[in-house]
DNA sequence: TTGTAGGCGTTATCAA
DNA sequence: TTGATAACGCCTACAA
């Protein structure tokens, strides 16, 4: 029972050599097989149920065809966005998608490259905001480049802070946007679900915000928290203990969420006691009530440009592709509720 | 500028022959290299930044260390969830998750799981429900049946029908019982949004659910349409240019909150005049006004449930584990309006 | 156009 | 315990 048919019991079938049989099974180059005798091959090939051995070619030929991916939480809609859009865009160069996933462990990120790259994965994309950590900065550099040396690509999806090609988001404009744009439908304070402080992400967003929001006059109150759903909820009770906002900025949709359950649970209506805004627009946002205000993040575009990205020609020094996002002012910030 | 590193030098620069050095990497079985000869092995190899080249490794050993994953769409929230299990219980036996997205597509999922047969996968997971296709059922169950035959495992998450380990859901049982609790809450008539006539999943829970509110005394309307956010929408907004329901069940939660859309737009109000459940009891649902009812399904346990069965000792036969869920009531169906 | 043979990086068998 | 050496399945000069 031949339950593992190799090449050689095709060209043997075929009754040509095994190079013949590999020729014909790849059309390599410049075909060079006769018709007659690559359709023998391939006759014999279906008829043994040859399947190729992708590790035995990765060998042959030095090269898998695999691409990483590293993402913090595949269950998270941010991630599992951008991921989409990778798979999408790596499908479409014949590449599979090995997929890891950190739970925001940064040690366990950098493991998970050491591992991509072991498995001699082509390219490796690493999505996610870095934090304010010197070492673990240090560490994912260290990892990425050797990665690099070995004669592969990397792309970051985040801060451009690793020395590798890099999509990176604008927090900062967009979140100054939509600081003026509240402001501009009349709201005077806020506080910021500002995410964990040493998140860079979080802190771009918060940051741009807080700042464009002072600037024009505003009151601005900080609460950090951790960057999830749970983060929001917790964050958003606290504050409710000493005083009820007016408005609410949480630095991403998740948290946003959280924060509405915990206005609601607490008794407040969104918008008409409180306002409340997130950013990303992650999907399934459009079912919640009231309709979130955001900034609209092509995430699924993130995710192809960050896989042409990762097989671009490579160039000498760290590429930086830029992306923007849109203030989407949606019926959870209408504007304060007038002196009543 | 050695880029690439291998055992060989490692061995050299170690003073041992490439079989110790091999040896003391891997520490294989029985631990038999000495203690300081292990050490400086693994001196050189730090100091060289070598990395073992797993598709060699797979070549040697005749087995990788990857376990393939296809699911119809990462970023529908039922299989992102039982993507997690399946990560999670992956990553506890040093495992690789390759996915791969289908969109719902038979032929590709044919190609993928012959992809992912051609990567030697150790094992391959299937997730999501089966159409009522002979021709694609015999599809699938060939290509895992060769899988299988040349040494592998299969499950599938879905129906017991291809003849592999089968992580099945009972969709039934719940469904029933969901049609009872509603018509205990007094509706008598519902219209289910029954997905695609030829989605057994779709089917199961559909008919199920029809029969017990028949059985009642309930009348039951039947709409078909796609198993998606969209299919939910344009299937209530089909219904309600007849009439308006009392009540509307969707198959799935993402079709259900399509139809919350829907019910929505057209101004009606969910559950003060149109009572509405789904099935699955995804993520996100907690963020949607108001609390939809539905049936909980454990996601998360099911894909390491999965994961489990591809790695338990091989059987002759076919395995087929249950897993059940449970009806949760919530503000969605609160009962019909009283005579107003 | 086809066949021969060497090599890809590791593991594993078998002596030493 | 350690060291040669033959696989593993395929690709690819190079030769025929």
């Amino acid at each position: 029972m031949p339950s593992r048919v190799t090449l050689n019991d095709v060209a043997r079938e075929a009754g040509v050599s095994l190079a013949t049989a590999s020729r014909a099974i790849n059309g390599n180059k410049n075909r060079k097989v006769r018709e007659d005798i690559r359709e023998r091959v391939l006759a014999a090939a279906t008829r043994l149920h040859y399947t190729p051995d992708a590790t035995a070619q990765a060998m042959a030929r030095g090269a898998t065809t695999t691409l990483g991916l590293v993402v913090h939480s595949i269950t998270d809609p941010y991630f599992s966005a951008i991921a989409s859009g990778v798979m999408v865009a790596a499908e479409r160069r014949g590449l599979v998608v090995t997929l890891a996933s950190t739970q925001s462990n940064a040690n366990r990120e950098v493991e998970l490259v050491e591992l991509l790259h072991s498995q001699r994965a082509r390219s490796v994309i690493v999505v996610g905001g870095r934090r304010d950590d010197d070492v673990a900065l240090a560490a994912m550099t260290d990892v990425l480049g050797r990665f690099r040396r070995a004669g592969n690509s990397t792309v970051l999806v985040g801060q451009p802070l690793l020395g590798t090609d890099t999509v990176t988001i604008d927090n900062t404009g967009p979140a100054t946007q939509l600081a003026r744009d509240l402001h501009g439908r009349g709201y005077q304070d806020v506080v910021v679900l500002a995410g964990p402080a040493d998140h860079l992400t979080a802190r771009e967003r918060a940051g741009a915000f807080a700042d464009a929001f002072r600037e024009l006059g505003g009151t601005v109150d900080v609460a950090h928290s951790r960057f999830t759903r749970d983060g929001g909820h917790h964050a958003v009770r606290t504050v409710l203990r000493r005083y009820r906002p007016e408005l609410v900025f949480a630095v991403n949709d998740v948290m946003a969420l959280g924060a509405l359950a915990g206005l609601t649970e607490a008794g407040l209506s969104v918008p008409h006691d409180v306002g409340l805004a997130g950013f990303d627009d992650i999907d399934g946002l459009q079912d919640v009530t009231p309709h979130l205000t955001t900034v609209h993040l092509p995430l699924h575009d993130i995710g192809i440009a960050a896989t042409d990205l990762a097989f671009a020609a490579p160039a000498p020094d760290p590429r930086v592709v830029r992306v923007s996002g849109t203030v989407a002012l949606r019926a959870s910030t209408p504007g304060p509720r007038r002196a009543v």
